[in-house]
DNA sequence: TCCAATGATTTTCA
DNA sequence: TGAAAATCATTGGA
């Protein structure tokens, strides 16, 4: 009301077809009478006081007064007279609020939600942020169960701020065209210019960013969240199944010389862990983790040998009586599986582990663990625990073993007892010494470190190293 | 709640 | 680039 009352002011004075025009009923005539122009201003006083009282009428009676105003011989020039002045208003207006400069709120906005992939071109859901992520965490490929859940989530982000982007310009383009509807439908009865119609779109669409950069902050929220939820997880830890660390305890303290394991043998050992470890969904332990524990394990061992000598003990012990089983199953093995040709050498499961039957057994177990030279030969008790689990797999039944068998481990057990670095594992009462050590505090220098498989073996071959 | 154990990360070095 | 060393941070038992 005030803006029409503004301008029927405005309308005070102004010519209309060399005639005066005076605002409203209520306005007293500025000049002198005049029989046709009273009738004028009279018809003029009308229209306006129509157009001011129409909202006050009913929807039925406005439409009415409205058709009838709209036909009224008047009408056409008011309106263009009532356009000329809005022009000048709005032009004054519209140079009073130009272009809005960029918002750098937004721009930000935008470039994070675009260096997130969560806006712009789908590349995989923001794989080069999970990249990035697991290069900080030193492995790309190992982390590939939290890069997916990562991705995962941020494709589900991606897909809520597109489909809230797509309502929100749906909304701003209904809205848009519907307030456009109305001023162009408006615009029969009151001067709009399509200027003024332009600001009022660009009125909108700045309510609507305001909107819009809601949705972005918020989604920028959610991605910041995740993201440092997903960075946080790196720092948390599970401990590894009692199985996962007795394999990776078994190879430090067989591989003591040289506690190194080459790309393949963690590859195995990870492998292994995985197999029996069980720490939930998704915890399998990757090579970077098996290096991690050698990492950790070789610095602590070293700190502290006192603490790890009973653990040292304990597992050269079992690593040995492991080994003497698997011998004395070959024993048995070669004794029921060829008793027509005792003389035939004895044959495990891989093809590589052959024996020359002229050989006495006593003399190939002494020459196993004593590394000297012969057709089987044991490099150290590390690749003998690993291969012969292989070989022998965890099906052995003891009971198989009959009492020639049983005093062949007996033999080897004392011919294990005889050899460096296990003397005292298995005697009891003496303290394992740890062998690998030099006087430097570090490992002695070896060739290669040894792995559980040889690249170019089999499983359940056995490897050159004479480390030990 | 404390604290040792331990997996992970960071820094330094060869 | 891998290993050592230091450190952080969580876990789990007492």
């Amino acid at each position: 009301m005030d803006e029409q009352a503004r301008i029927m002011q405005a309308l005070g004075g102004v010519s209309l077809a060399g005639h005066s025009i005076q605002g409203g009923m209520a306005l007293p005539p500025p000049h002198g009478h005049d029989g046709i122009d009273d009738g004028r201003k009279q018809d003029i006083g009308d229209i306006l006081h129509q157009i001011m009282t129409i909202t006050d009428q009913s929807l039925d009676e406005a439409q009415a007064k409205k058709h009838g105003l709209n036909c009224h011989r008047m009408k056409p020039a008011l309106f263009s007279v009532l356009c000329e002045i809005k022009e000048k208003t709005g032009l004054s207006i519209r140079g009073a609020q130009e272009e809005d400069p960029p918002d750098p709120q937004l721009m930000r906005l935008d470039n994070m939600l675009l260096a997130e992939g969560v806006s712009g071109p789908e590349k995989g859901g923001g794989s080069a942020a999970a990249a990035a992520a697991a290069a900080a965490s030193g492995g790309a490929s190992d982390n590939s169960i939290e890069h997916s859940d990562y991705r995962a989530k941020l494709t589900q982000i991606r897909q809520i701020y597109h489909t809230e982007l797509e309502k929100y310009e749906q909304a701003c383009n209904e809205f848009t065209t519907h307030v456009m509807n109305l001023l162009r439908e408006q615009s029969r009865t009151r001067p709009i210019s399509p200027k003024e119609i332009e600001r009022m779109v660009g009125i909108i669409h700045r309510k609507f960013s305001s909107i819009q950069m809601q949705l972005k902050q918020s989604t920028c929220e959610a991605v910041m969240i995740l993201r440092s939820r997903f960075l946080d997880a790196r720092r948390k830890r599970r401990n590894f199944s009692k199985q996962a660390t007795e394999i990776l305890n078994e190879y430090f303290y067989s591989h003591l010389s040289n506690p190194y394991p080459s790309e393949e043998a963690k590859e195995e050992l990870a492998k292994k862990c995985s197999i029996t470890v069980s720490q939930g969904v998704g915890s399998t332990i990757t090579v970077s983790q098996v290096s991690n524990w050698f990492g950790n394990k070789r610095i602590r061992y070293k700190k502290n040998i006192g603490k790890f000598q009973e653990e040292a003990n304990l597992y050269a012990a079992k690593t040995a009586v492991t080994a003497a089983h698997a011998v004395a199953a070959a024993v048995q093995n070669s004794q029921t599986n060829s008793p027509t040709t005792p003389n035939s050498g004895f044959q495990m499961k891989d093809e590589e582990f052959q024996l020359d039957s002229a050989e006495s057994k006593n003399t190939l177990l002494t020459n196993m663990f004593t590394g000297s030279s012969g057709s089987f030969n044991l490099p150290n008790s590390g690749d003998m625990f690993l291969s012969m689990q292989s070989l022998n797999g965890d099906s052995y039944q003891g009971a198989q073993v009959g009492a020639n068998v049983q005093s062949q481990v007996d033999t080897l057990r004392h011919v294990i007892s005889q050899t460096a670095g296990y003397s005292e594992a298995l005697g009891g009462n003496t303290m394992y010494s740890p062998h690998g050590l030099n006087a430097n505090g570090g490992w002695h220098d070896t060739t290669t470190p040894s792995a559980v498989i040889s690249p170019t073996e089999g499983p359940g071959s056995v490897h050159s190293d004479t480390s030990n």
